[in-house]
DNA sequence: TTGTAAGCGTTATCAT
DNA sequence: ATGATAACGCTTACAA
């Protein structure tokens, strides 16, 4: 019950009969200690159970804590978890602690938060910025020398570096890859907003394939989904079109599972599926899954390097890096055009048309 | 390029030729203070682009950061993410930030994750324990009265407050499900290792089922697997066994995920599963995957709650929280037991067996 | 309504 | 090899 009092080094000093100043010095290796000192204050440290207070330290050596501040949109997103982990394991090795907040998709959060981590004087600010946030606030940090940089998204008013997954380039992949297998008429579910960064580029890529293909943009074959079930509906009206599409290609997993689930039901195993983002259990289904994986844990560690090199005085122009995105064969994007569809011209084949056949991503 | 020195209270002060404790007064709508010097106050503060420096508030105040650290097993994780920001809301609502770090399931880097938020002297400490580790080195922080609460296992070597799924119950009332649908034998595929918390409750909940149904317990049904691939195999050599299982019981999402994958290869279709943690997906499989789900949401935002009665006061003794896990019936493990088998005498229904059509869990 | 002095726990600087 | 003193940025207690 007692509310002990914490030992402070001057507590561990009396203890031994120095200074504080000496037990700094012995805690920190610095200058000359005696041996015999040394001993000592170790053992009093050890007896009192003494633990340095990193908030003191910190406010001294230089109002900057050793944490790097992350916001994350949201925690339970194994996406952004593994971009965590990524960016975590990267900074560790440094001796620095991570410090992750989730923003909820929320704007207003996101600046909260990063308001907190500011207050905290982080060393360096790491951002996933959610749909609707501007960072035009930031500016003053930027100037003031902080490291900053956005991961998955750009910021947004504000020139800094960031590290984002090849999302054109990908879906143009993905996209090609089915109009390989002999498609024409291919959907594309999305999500909400369509001002969104990744949504924007992934449908740019999917217009760059048709185009490579000399296919038409059919606007009737984009619709929209907010969440797997929206998905699951934004399917089903592709489905049932006039004159429907042969396959689909998903522009997030969310996307990815609605569609599953809407194929699913409706029993239509023969309609085509490339995904957007891979998903565990992706080798279960039936058919198995082809998707466009990202790299998420590579993004994350891609963003520490920059980051870390900021810390280290690299002060070069800010850039943005992007992390391939590779396709993965399973089964549903290999699905052929039916028959009585107008015979396709095979393209020939180009860089990027990347064919591996990969494990599903680690499980929840 | 210019680091420039971050604005200090004292600089605000100066800017409106006052002192700093007029600044503070102000910032922290504290005693009275003339309307028109807090309107001059303001107004410096946003010239200057002034923010509160956290650390050297916390440590005047009462060396205690307005902070709570998380240790979690691993980031991308999608069940202790969620656990995670479980606690994140709740604790948010207090004006408390979450600090997380994760320990890759290493009982070192957990302990020295632990270390790095003492130092930085939390106001709380949340642990999900790895594997192997052990807590008696926090004897000493508990004694002090540092708040401590164990998520989803227990601690070790020292009583503290732990909030846990009822992994026994859950367990047992899967099981319980399986042989209501004329099953008896019953595999069980569990992770390792065999001494961690979790798996042992739910092998006991397993036994309590046989032992109801008054079914003998065959050792020969039970196989391990580590990790998704593992558990494939596990799945196999008990669908090779001579007198082979009709029915599967995973002991974990891993566990599940390699049986699907293995009941897939193997065009096992007919042979019942019930998966303990719901998985995203499940609904999409054939299959649909029947689960014992677990509320990591609710696991987190209870431990957050007993945190925060600890902080507020609360002296009662340690005590341990169980939070429900409930079967979510979709398909998998309601596949009847092959007619061949020995008759089954239905037993009475009993609390607990709750069968629930729910929804898949949110999407990665 | 505002200011002064002291102190939180640590380290930098300069002495001894 | 060790100590004394000041300082980091802020708040508490007391004074004016």
């Amino acid at each position: 019950m007692s509310e002990m009092r914490r030992p402070t080094m001057t507590d561990v000093a009396r203890e031994v009969g120095v200074t504080a100043k000496t037990v700094s010095r012995v805690l920190n290796d610095e200058g000359p200690v005696a041996p015999q000192t040394r001993e000592r204050v170790m053992a009093a440290v050890r007896k009192l159970g003494y633990q340095p207070n990193l908030m003191a330290r910190n406010m001294r050596v230089g109002a900057r804590d050793a944490a790097i501040g992350l916001v994350i949109p949201e925690m339970g997103n194994p996406f952004f978890g593994t971009v965590a982990g990524g960016v975590e394991s990267a900074v560790r090795a440094r001796g620095l602690t991570l410090i992750v907040g989730s923003s909820s998709e929320s704007a207003e959060l996101e600046q909260s938060l990063i308001a907190t981590f500011l207050a905290r004087r982080v060393t360096a600010l790491m951002v996933v910025p959610s749909a609707a946030s501007d960072h035009r606030h930031l500016r003053g940090e930027r100037v003031a020398g902080l490291p900053i940089v956005f991961l998955d998204r750009p910021a947004v008013g504000l020139t800094a570096d960031s590290v984002v997954s090849a999302n054109r380039e990908g879906a143009r992949s993905g996209v090609a890859h089915l109009i390989a297998h002999g498609h024409r008429r291919i959907g594309f579910i999305a999500d909400l907003p369509s001002t969104l960064y990744t949504r924007r580029e992934r449908f740019q890529g999917y217009r760059d394939a048709l185009d490579e293909a000399g296919l038409q943009f059919d606007r009737s074959l984009v619709e929209t989904g907010h969440d797997q079930e929206a998905a699951a509906s934004a399917t089903m009206r592709l489905l049932t079109l006039a004159d429907p599409p042969t396959a689909l290609f998903a522009g997030n997993n969310l996307a990815s599972m609605g569609a599953v689930v809407a194929l699913a039901r409706a029993g239509r195993k023969e309609v085509a599926l490339v995904g957007f983002d891979d998903l565990p259990l992706a080798e279960a289904l039936d058919p198995p899954l082809t998707v466009v994986a990202q790299d998420p844990a590579g993004m994350g560690a891609a963003a520490a390097e920059l980051v870390l090199a900021r810390m280290d005085g690299d002060r070069s122009k800010a850039r943005r890096s992007l992390v391939p995105a590779r396709l993965i064969v399973r089964g549903s994007g290999e699905l052929p055009a039916p028959q009585h569809a107008p015979a396709h011209r095979p393209r020939r084949p180009r860089r990027g048309d990347s064919v591996t056949n990969g494990p599903s991503v680690r499980p929840g």
